[in-house]
DNA sequence: ACCTGAACACCGTTCAAGT
DNA sequence: ACCTGAACACCGTTCAAGT
């Protein structure tokens, strides 16, 4: 009886046709999609080296050699998501136009895989791929009047709000978030002083769950397009002002 | 002989006068401020409930008693951080001059705590502790003239942009990056086809290791002091001009 | 090259028991 | 109330060995 080339799983049953085509049982890309499931599914920290080994019917230890660590994977992932930013191809665009759509682009895949948010944008990994992308933004921006010195100040405000913004908003609530707490939170804001508070509790209706410390949920279940939109005015609005005095 | 009332450590020796006055051996800000030490020297990773009991001289699971959880912990931690931050206090200065400070304060919190930055922007913790801030930054924009209808959607922006850009500035460099990954990148950078890339390989010395992508040291090290600076600029002029419109 | 099998050195958390 | 002591069910990673 020759040796099972893959480890039986708890159902005791072996994936049809694994016997059949005997290529490397394993590939770094279907690492990476089960391990993008996994992640976009169960959260970060569901992503184990363990029960992604188990979901592709492997031992732990066989992963690395493919991605070397778990470090490594979740680097690895965050360019998947990254990839999946697509650039609007018509360069006769107006320069607004197509900063926004980049941008939108970039909240997009952001909320597509909600998980990833907050390590896409702690950790903007510095690739080759990547240089497309750097260098359009540039050339968008080169395009809508910046001069040479203001280049790459004028490309990390662009860039910091396309990344930074969705992951504030995405930003998952406290750890013992039971549902009991946010009745109690929401019930604490109407017991807010009036003479201490004014501002906040003269505007709380509009406030409330949608203002950041002000809110229960995520900006997965609850997204904030109208303040993203607004965000991204200012943003466009303070650019052109920039280009004028220079 | 009676039993000892702390764990006695690696090197065999209680902390003196622990048996002196025995108040309750552990509290929770002592707890708060050795794990704050260990995360800003080590990392967050660092941060073990058996590495932190250690330091405390006591069993693990006596933390639990005071803090709940872990992610609990870290939860408090950012709070912490967060309780940092100081507004200026004059109600009568410019709105522009009230922004800038609060923004400034923010990211000096975040550099301070750069292991923790990434963890406060992403769990903005919705705490009555909080509310102040809140109120603030609220009157401020109120007083800049915005309207109540305007003064969610601004608030958001404000504060994303606060906590957001320095999450990204201090974003970390990939797991494995040794000594000489940032070399091979930087070589990497200057075989660029400037057919391909004509604005970056033009633009490239101010870019290197200053843009986002660009860059292999991260913001503590090589903090983006001028980026910040124009991004506060376009956020301000930005506003100005919503409430110019409103 | 690519994976198995087994092991190492950790984790967070829980439970009963002490005081 | 507050902590000990011991244990459970996990982790990531490494090493030797197979094919």
């Amino acid at each position: 009886v020759p040796a099972p080339r893959r480890k039986s799983r708890g159902s005791g049953r072996v994936r049809p046709g694994a016997s059949a085509t005997d290529g490397p049982a394993l590939s770094r890309e279907a690492i990476l999609e089960v391990a993008l499931q996994l992640v976009d599914r169960d959260g970060l920290d569901a992503l184990t080296m363990r029960a992604l080994a188990d979901r592709l019917d492997v031992y732990p230890n066989a992963l690395y050699w493919h991605v070397g660590s778990r470090s490594n994977l979740i680097g690895a992932l965050s360019t998947v998501v990254f990839d999946e930013i697509e650039l609007p191809t018509s360069p006769d665009v107006h320069w607004r136009d197509w900063l926004t759509t980049m941008i939108e682009q970039c909240r997009a895949a952001m909320h597509r895989h909600p998980h990833l948010a907050q390590v896409l944008s702690s950790q903007l990994v510095p690739t080759t791929r990547a240089m497309p992308f750097v260098e359009r933004t540039l050339a968008a921006l080169s395009g809508a009047g910046f001069t040479d010195d203001q280049l790459p100040l004028v490309y990390n405000s662009v860039i910091a709000f396309a990344f930074g913004w969705p992951a504030v908003e995405l930003s998952s609530m406290p750890a013992g978030a039971d549902a009991t707490w946010h009745e109690e939170f929401a019930a604490s804001l109407d017991t807010l002083s009036s003479t201490a508070f004014p501002t906040l509790t003269r505007t709380l209706p509009a406030l409330r769950n949608a203002a950041f410390m002000l809110r229960w949920e995520s900006g997965l279940t609850a997204p904030l397009d109208a303040g993203h939109a607004m965000a991204l005015k200012i943003l466009l609005d303070g650019l052109e002002a920039q280009v004028a005095t220079a």
